[in-house]
DNA sequence: CCAAAAGTGTTTCCGATACACCCATGA
DNA sequence: TCATGGGTGTATCGGAAACACTTTTGG
């Protein structure tokens, strides 16, 4: 018991609900844990703050180094929110801070080596450990709410894709279909997508065109990118 | 030093900004701090986190009502985001845990009661203790946000308001001018406005019908109060 | 009677939607 | 040649914006 204060203070702790997307599905990444409490559950990544964690978000980027082999930086997560409740740890009081960051699918894929963690469809989430679904729910709905206003879309897609995929990535996130017509009409005239001269391939049938993103033209115009249908 | 422990630990606090409004104007709710450091500066209500505080909410909601006689419930605030900088308190290491509240212009006079708490225009602001003024900026951007999702404005504006009272609010938070014909029209035709066949008084003018607001209805539709204009 | 702000209606315009046909590729 | 999904064009509709005159009150 070397850590003594004056006065009572809490653990403090980060999780990260890392978010992927492999061209077709949604996914998150998650840790299987190896030590009580919890144990053999699934969780989101992420563990105590440390006097040399400088920032919570440094706390939260060196987890998930540690626990899944994921090498992220700063300006790729951000806030969820606090999770403060006295009973949420059975151990001792912590509260949890939860962030949210996105992935490429070339990132995705090399996740898959970490031991531990696992990429899960968004609809094929087992149990997880603390309130852990609980922060997922929130960040699912972050992200919906964030898609409008950010360029977070194309963070998912990596540097090269197609209209069909962003369009797929779009309903995914927001649980809806759109008209494939609109849909590529409007984000086309964005602007924000750079056309490569290149086409998709690997496909049964005509390989779509492939593009880039403009995220600086993006994030100037702030404009809203909403897709909604009637029927 | 009788609180002892394994691992390190840093304290933790909250800290709360209040938004009232007045009928013509957004204020925010400042204490004057009697104790180091930044004494004597002003600062955002709030204080540490302590074992009996059984979520960060009750926390943030018994430091309000401590230092500015404020009561609120929990379904009143909602949190804004967290500061983790390791050197954000000359003291020790803080995390602080940000909230923001509305209150109607019945509490903003309530308020001026209390000793060392003060209500401030958001031009005139003084300078801020710790990195509140970087919070207070946050809590404008998320306000602003908000208020296209949610019936926020109508926290704001109490039981009894005209329309253009509502217009001001809305401009005050966005920070533009809304034509009045077609904000007058928009708000109207949203539904969530009740006529009181009441007036306004003390205006040396025609004095404006007032309205209450149909909370319900406005969440169960969950449109968005958004206006534009282009010139 | 005047000043000051409230209330109201119409036209215009642009973006969003619905919808159908042709094209490129691999099997 | 066929199945599959990609690419494009058009008519329509509805909501948003622009805009001006009349009304009510207190002074």
């Amino acid at each position: 018991m070397k850590y003594c204060y004056k006065y009572w203070r809490p653990s403090v702790a980060t999780d990260c609900v890392i978010f992927g997307f492999t061209g077709k599905q949604l996914k998150v990444l998650l840790i299987k844990r190896n030590v009580e409490p919890f144990k053999d559950c699934w969780a989101l990544p992420g563990g105590f703050l440390r006097e040399s964690d400088n920032t919570a978000e440094e706390c939260a980027l060196r987890e998930l180094k540690e626990e899944t082999d994921l090498i992220l930086t700063n300006d790729r997560i951000w806030q969820l929110g606090v999770s403060s409740e006295a009973a949420r740890d059975p151990r001792t009081r912590v509260i949890s801070l939860s962030f949210i960051a996105l992935v490429t699918p070339s990132e995705v894929k090399g996740g898959d080596d970490a031991s531990d963690a696992q990429w899960f469809n968004l609809n094929e989430i087992p149990s997880l450990a603390f309130d852990h679904a609980k922060i997922l729910e929130n960040a699912k709905e972050a992200l919906k709410q964030k898609i409008h206003f950010e360029p977070i879309g194309y963070d998912l897609l990596g540097e090269e894709f197609t209209i069909p995929q962003v369009q797929a990535l779009y309903e995914s996130i927001q649980g809806v279909t759109y008209d494939r017509r609109n849909f590529a009409r409007k984000i086309q005239t964005s602007g924000f997508l750079i056309p490569l001269d290149k086409k998709a391939s690997g496909t049964a049938h005509r390989p779509a065109h492939l593009f880039s993103c403009d995220k600086e033209l993006f994030r100037e115009n702030a404009r809203r990118l909403k897709f909604e249908t009637k029927k």
